[in-house]
DNA sequence: ATAGGGTTAG
């Protein structure tokens, strides 16, 4: 268990705002060097004071007009073109582009290793690698920084692969890599679909960079780490990290982040403590920040979120938009809807992102209406929507039941915004349909797709079939998931379900036989509650927490009153073929039950109970939780993976829909 | 001349 120390949080925070703007990186070139070097000595002065002319032209982004002038100019120098690419990757015009290149060409200035590789650069940025790599081929002098260009905008693009053919090449023609080299060597091990080999090649790569001495180098290392964690490889990354010799914010903040994004708040949590009380030299910043809030959210602990939200204000980070985005969905996610709301009120700026915050927020606790609202209120605003808005508004569709709102969304995205829907927008129009039991129909958007339906698609239809138990297009969906997701123990287990409630015993133990042969496991149910600052977590069988010991022989106590008075054990969802009685005691023993009891146990009457949950909750959970809420008197805040649940008096917010 | 970590979703 960690616990965040308040007193000694508030002594070794600054006072004094220090606003750390590493975030924005400038979007203006760098100031023009004072001397430039030509390949070509200008001829004349005319040519001279043209050339003057296109670079101030540049400088001040009148690239049409500097386009213009270099139609006439016979003899642009190398800095005159260097400013011009420059200027088509400011306007992000991919035409303007095309034009200096083929100007660049007429004058026979391409295979300049200089310019060759400021124009890869520019496609690489223009999002057209085929063009870079054109360049690159073309190009005859490939001195390192076009090697390095090369490799990047091939990473940048995801092709991982090509990178690693190119590297061989390379290394044949007996040019060293430099610390450039490894990091964007390392970037492409994770820009692939391939990944399982793609890891291996990564520890080779890593074997060189200790190999030839850059393991004090903090670029490579941090790359290091981030490659690691990408892969999920926690340990690798955090070995990589506690070797480093030289450790700085992003340092930190990669492995911060690796602990965030792989499941493991807690960590998260704890090397940020580390960070800010044992290590003076490396500040926090807002990327840091961001990390931390994720972790507080994914762990609902609202009181440590508190702390962070006084350390951003404290540190100056709350001018910074993202920050402030995923400050609202911290909230959010912490069960406090309204102070994520207030903390949009109070956004003197706001972006796509932060609407889009406050839609998902307002979806998650089941407000679809209030969320499309908000869509409406953004668009009003003069915010276009991104396809994310899109992914936010139809998810709070389908936790509100809103099925023909959700769909005539998703028609307005082509019809009034022009945006084509992505295999997101299709999982989600199948999980609205399909959760409001409209299992053919959604079957057929599944049919009538106009790309190739992914896992995603597939894994939203399965989840319908779980929730309405439909064990022929649940066989259907994962006939393709198998195949599709072969490592994805979740599948498995959603079938087997399915079987179970159908008392399938014969194919609830086929399915277990397959998830052991392919040497898969069952994610374990696990339930988080914060009480006075502290994160207690519990697991579905859990015998070495003396505290859930407790927690269980209320919950025996509790399940006999609550029987009295109407309670049925919903047995039917237990995946074993077992007797009733055990059955129940199985059901007795879920995580989020030992969690709600232990809350019952340690916190005050009338105090909130907030648990989280990483699973979807089950229906049992779900109605002991509504009795609990009604004869406790208490009030009972539940996140699962999905979604809200706010209990009192023996109802639930989602109208058990969920 | 080139570099490393982050935002909203399900």
């Amino acid at each position: 268990m960690w616990v965040f120390p308040a007193s000694q949080t508030t002594a070794k925070l600054p006072t004094t705002v220090t606003a750390h703007f590493n975030y924005y990186p400038p979007r203006n070139s760098p100031e023009p060097p004072t001397s430039s070097t030509t390949l070509k000595p200008a001829s004349t002065k005319h040519t001279t004071d043209n050339n003057r002319l296109i670079r101030s032209l540049c400088r001040k982004g009148n690239l049409r007009q500097a386009l213009k002038l270099l139609a006439h100019e016979p003899n642009p120098a190398q800095h005159t073109y260097e400013l011009l690419i420059l200027s088509c990757i400011r306007h992000e015009s991919l035409s303007y582009g095309l034009q200096v290149h083929r100007h660049l060409l007429d004058d026979g200035l391409d295979q300049d290793p200089f310019l060759a590789t400021k124009l890869i650069n520019m496609y690489s940025e223009l999002d057209s690698v085929d063009d870079a790599r054109q360049v690159f081929d073309k190009t005859r002098e490939r001195t390192i920084y076009v090697w390095n260009a090369i490799f990047r905008a091939l990473a940048l693009a995801g092709n991982g692969v090509d990178v690693f053919d190119l590297y061989r090449q390379m290394n044949w023609s007996g040019i060293e890599s430099d610390r450039f080299t490894y990091t964007y060597i390392l970037k492409a091990c994770v820009a692939s679909e391939s990944s399982v080999s793609l890891l291996r090649k990564g520890k080779e790569i890593h074997a060189h960079i200790l190999r030839h001495g850059f393991e004090s180098c903090v670029h490579i290392m941090t790359t290091l780490v981030d490659m690691y964690a990408r892969f999920g490889c926690v340990r690798n990354a955090s070995c990589v990290f506690d070797e480093m010799p030289m450790k700085n914010v992003v340092s930190w903040s990669a492995m911060i982040t690796c602990y965030a994004k792989n499941e493991r708040p807690f960590e998260a949590l704890e090397l940020f403590q580390e960070m800010i009380l044992d290590n003076q030299d490396s500040l926090p910043n807002s990327v840091t920040m961001i990390s931390v809030m994720q972790s507080c959210a994914a762990l609902v602990a609202l009181e440590q979120g508190k702390l962070i939200h006084g350390y951003i204000l404290r540190r100056g980070l709350d001018s910074i938009l993202p920050v402030m985005s995923t400050l609202v969905t911290m909230y959010a996610r912490c069960g406090k809807l309204e102070i994520g709301q207030r903390v949009f009120d109070q956004m003197d700026k706001r972006d796509v992102v932060s609407w889009n915050s406050l839609i998902s927020s307002y979806g998650i606790h089941g407000y679809g209406k209030k969320a499309i609202q908000i869509f409406k209120d953004m668009i009003s605003h003069g915010v276009s929507p991104s396809h994310i808005t899109f992914i936010s508004a139809l998810g709070a569709c389908s936790h509100a039941g809103l099925v023909e709102e959700g769909k005539m969304l998703f028609d307005s995205m082509r019809r009034e915004h022009g945006m084509y829907p992505r295999m997101e927008h299709y999982a989600c129009l199948v999980d609205l349909l399909g959760r409001a039991n409209q299992l053919d129909e959604a079957a057929k958007v599944v049919e009538d797709m106009r790309i190739e339906p992914g896992p995603k698609v597939w894994g939203a239809l399965l989840g319908a079939c779980r929730i309405h138990c439909n064990v022929g297009l649940a066989e259907r969906a994962c006939k393709r998931l198998f195949k599709l997701e072969p490592g994805n123990a979740g599948n498995y287990v959603l079938l087997a379900d399915i079987y179970a409630e159908a008392k399938m015993w014969d194919e609830v133990k086929r399915v277990k036989q397959l998830l052991e042969a392919k040497k898969l496991q069952k994610v374990p149910g696990c339930s988080w509650i914060e009480v006075r600052k502290k994160v207690y977590s519990f697991m579905s069988v859990d015998e070495f927490n003396p505290q859930s010991e407790q927690a269980h022989a209320l919950l025996v106590k509790l399940s006999m009153e609550m029987k009295d008075r109407g309670y049925m054990p919903q047995t039917s969802i237990v995946l074993y073929d077992l007797e009733e009685k055990e059955k129940e005691r199985v059901l007795l023993g879920h995580s989020e039950k030992l969690a709600v009891a232990f809350g019952l146990i340690n916190t005050n009457n009338g105090e909130t109970i907030r648990i989280s949950k990483n699973l979807r909750l089950c229906e049992d959970c779900h109605s002991v939780t509504k009795f609990i809420s009604k004869f406790a008197n208490r009030e009972i805040v539940v996140r699962d993976v999905n979604r809200f649940h706010h209990f009192w008096d023996g109802v639930c917010s989602c109208g058990d829909y969920w």
